[in-house]
DNA sequence: CTATAATATGAGCATATGCTCATATTATAG
DNA sequence: CTATAATATGAGCATATGCTCATATTATAG
């Protein structure tokens, strides 16, 4: 077996993958968006920050896949659009909760 | 089932570990060091770059523990010291060379 | 139509990040 | 000891990043 180097192209989408997952924002938007759909502002009220700064990062993650809206009335419902990340996350969390030890 | 939020110290750990992986020069000193063990100087060689640059991301791993090190005279082997990010890293590679259809 | 709620978006700012350059440090061969 | 190889490190710079502020956009209720 010998050391194979990875292509530019390759790294470039797992860095951009672990890049999205790597701010706390990011990662409270997820993690609330895997136990179930919400709108913008209720996004911005359970995280307790500014509906311009929730949709700001949605648009990055949408922008990404890893998330997708719906529409209704004049609400956009964001939900998980990639499970294959999520179970990135789900999984680092529950491993660090284990590290760790916190909830 | 209801929703849990994460605690602060355990989203602080969770993209610190996943912001480690984020960036290309990263990316590419683990997966090598994963094949097998290397000092400074062959990793600057086998990737290309200044062993300056090397030389700080190999700190920064090593700070987080991902990596560690041996000293040969006066030669520093960097070898994996987490293979639990390891795994998360290889896992992502594999996934995303088989959507993206790259090596 | 009009007021309002919900969301999106661009500019600007402060900070973080990754690299390079120069040089310090350390150990060994001779 | 001395020259050299190997590595570490601090300063500085250019760029990236995440947030806020202000405002635009869109849809609906009445």
């Amino acid at each position: 077996m010998n050391y194979e180097p990875l292509n530019e192209a390759l790294i470039e989408q797992v860095s951009q993958t672990f890049k999205a997952l790597s701010d706390p924002t990011r990662i409270r938007i997820l993690h609330l968006l895997f136990f179930q759909e919400q709108s913008v502002t209720e996004i911005a009220n359970a995280l307790n920050m500014q509906q311009s700064t929730i949709s700001h990062q949605l648009k990055y993650l949408k922008q990404l896949r890893l998330i997708k809206n719906r529409r209704e009335k004049n609400m956009y419902f964001y939900s998980i659009d990639d499970y294959h990340v999520m179970n990135l996350l789900e999984q680092t969390i529950d491993h660090t909760k284990h590290t760790i030890g916190g909830n």
